[in-house]
DNA sequence: ACCGTGACGGCGA
DNA sequence: TTCGCCGCCACGG
């Protein structure tokens, strides 16, 4: 392919940063937007989910691993519904990451603390 | 250089 | 509780 069409988005130093970021969620762990935003120092949640909707490295670069703060799924290449989201629940859910018969995720630190807001520390939580 | 658009989040109605 | 609005900010057109 010439270089005059070859349409391939290298990522930019801010993705590059959010990539790194997010290899540090083990398997069978989650994290979420917000988080991985407050990890590489910005403010919002959304920039993350646009370097992630282009993430050219999945699953390399465990995307399916970011959530969204209310606990839906978020997206999956590129897509908030769907195929692709079926996909990135099988994903997690190969990895032991628990969901109830509604096919929603089921949130141990949630179950514990019986909080509804998110707890200040931890990236990651499964 | 400017402007609209999100795989978001949180707060008020 | 759900819904809308607005602040957030990197990106592509």
């Amino acid at each position: 392919m010439s270089p005059l069409e070859n349409t391939y988005l290298a990522p930019t130093a801010f993705a590059q940063r959010v990539y790194a970021a997010l290899q540090q969620v083990p398997a069978g762990r989650v994290t979420t937007y917000g988080w991985l935003a407050h990890a590489v120092g910005v403010k919002s949640a959304q920039a993350v989910g646009q370097a992630l909707r282009r993430n050219p490295f999945a699953p390399a670069v465990p995307c399916h691993r970011v959530i969204a703060a209310d606990l839906h799924l978020g997206g999956f290449h590129g897509a908030r519904a769907g195929t692709p989201l079926a996909h990135k629940r099988q994903l997690l859910a190969d990895e032991g990451v628990l969901f109830d018969a509604q096919g929603q995720l089921v949130e141990p630190w949630r179950l514990w603390s019986g909080q509804k807001t998110m707890p200040q520390s931890p990236m990651v939580f499964s």
